[in-house]
DNA sequence: GTGAAAGCGCTAACAC
DNA sequence: GTGTTAGCGCTTTCAC
């Protein structure tokens, strides 16, 4: 080769391995710089069994979950030399084989699935591979790991801050009761309200916040102090509506969301206080995870929940006081 | 092997190539399924120098314009066995060049650059690898292959919609001048509507869009009847600036947006008429032509403009005029 | 028609 | 210390 050695001494000095003299070490290395040598990462994944590449599975189509996701397990694989293919399956089995097989060809080192709700399974099954798989806010077999957000603490903490804010009579306005995490955050919410707890279920749309609203201002009933929102559509359709009536926020009605998504959040009037899941972290832990796996590494089986933070903005008020 | 054959017959028999009597290629085949055998595409590729692998780069963050267009690369690949790396770059060059090397090395077939605007290039020069490049909503060399939707149409059909509409007093709200879109769009706008052309340039906001129609109907001056928005975000804006005036959407005032980000569009009251930018095919196109090239068929430079389509929902008014 | 042999680019084991 | 050899899983001549 262009350092006056063979292959096998190139490699070695290249991988840092095998005994050599430094010297010999050094001008290869060079060398290699010089001719701007790559490895070809097939060959050597065709011995070790390893592709440097993992697969992330999702029925998410725009991307609000998985796109925030992707970052995090993007951005912990990238130091150890991980891409990530992306694989978009609109809740569609066939097409859901179809990649999956194509990344099992490929010898992806593991697969994270991930969706958009977390008490739904992708249209595939992907129990008995011979790859690891984690799943990311997606359900999973018992037997797997899954990454989940912690939404009853999440919620707890919308509700706790408006209580803490003074606020005496909260209702919670989210989506339709067949979503499990509509039942988690009702659920932490009812436990720290207690008798007065009041839920709403509707769509997830900022027409169904309009409309609560209107359920909630159009009778004979005393009004809420503070609404907790299940998502931040909803919560922007609150914030609309209650303007519209002349209600302030915060002034007179403290509003939380759920999920923090930005576009949405920062372009309520006042900006929207909100709920983040942390999905970018959560992404992380799972890449890592995977990694860990396919490197051998066991891993403990069950459900991981990853904490919430609450983002304040200017829908409730009190911001010196937190 | 299984089937009582050698290796070498069995890549023939699977893959259709030499000659063997048709029985024994019938008997490999049906030993491969039972067996559930898939060949290792690293062995494969070792030898064919294809990995059926494409890499998707782009610094939008936020997935607005890549996962769209990623949908239409991936819709448009999977049938070719062709995975795809999604690698997101913020803006950051070492970032960067961390990923195009690790495409590079993992022996991608193409690149697809994309970004969030045309007139401007990602942080990282993709002028001279060994793999084809294409660039698609982004800007690239001169001599290199461009996908990049076509503007000035778009915003003439959204223009002309609205003239043909009877409407007499079309203004344009828009935003920064620094955008190249911008002006194409502008000029678009300018060119259709003549003499009486007048464009609001501020922030992509909905907020900009709120102020726009302060200062259109703040004044002594006669009031506009068609706005056409140089985005959603800002004809939300408008609308909803409207809305609080009480001026009528679409009866006494006309309004079009431009992306049809669908999450704007559809909750904005009324739905809101938007210029789709057809990023899905516009990804499709883009894949199938870096494919094209990485199988040796040569391609035109230069850019190619993929036609926008007008999406008629409420604030027109005339659906039955189309 | 079928199989044996060579080789893709690399790394691991073993000579020298 | 360094080079030679073998082999990862596949495809492709080329004998038979």
């Amino acid at each position: 080769m262009a350092a006056g050695v063979s292959v096998a001494t190139a490699s070695k000095a290249l991988n840092d391995t095998g005994r050599m003299a430094p010297e010999t070490r050094e001008r290869v290395k060079r060398a290699a710089i010089e001719l701007g040598f790559r490895p070809n990462a097939m060959a050597r994944g065709l011995l070790s069994k390893r592709s440097f590449t993992i697969g992330l599975l999702t029925n998410d189509t725009y991307g609000r979950f998985t796109l925030p996701l992707m970052a995090g397990i993007s951005e912990a694989l990238v130091d150890h030399g991980v891409s990530v293919f992306l694989c978009t399956i609109e809740d569609d089995p066939a097409l859901a084989k179809i990649h999956v097989d194509a990344m099992l060809d490929k010898q992806v080192d593991g697969i994270i699935a991930s969706g958009k709700r977390i008490d739904r399974r992708l249209p595939v099954d992907l129990g008995h591979l011979a790859v690891p798989v984690v799943y990311a806010f997606t359900d999973g077999p018992d037997d797997s790991v899954r990454f989940v957000s912690d939404d009853a603490q999440g919620s707890r903490e919308a509700v706790q801050w408006m209580v803490g804010l003074g606020r005496q009579s909260i209702v919670h306005v989210t989506g339709p009761t067949t979503f499990a995490s509509v039942k988690v955050r009702a659920d932490a919410y009812s436990e720290i309200i207690g008798a007065g707890a009041e839920i709403l279920h509707g769509k997830w749309s900022e027409a169904w916040g309009h409309e609560a609203v209107a359920q909630l201002w159009g009778g004979d009933r005393p009004r809420p102090d503070g609404i907790f929102c299940g998502n931040d559509q909803i919560a922007r359709g609150v914030v609309d509506a209650l303007r519209e009536r002349g209600v302030g926020v915060p002034g007179d009605v403290s509003v939380v969301g759920f999920d923090n998504w930005e576009i949405v959040a920062a372009a309520t009037r006042p900006p929207l206080t909100s709920v983040d899941m942390n999905l970018k972290t959560l992404g992380k832990e799972a890449g890592l995870t995977v990694l860990a796996m396919a490197e051998g590494k066991s891993v403990e089986p069950g459900i991981r929940k990853l904490p919430c933070q609450l983002v304040v903005r200017q829908t409730c008020g009190g911001v010196e006081a937190g």
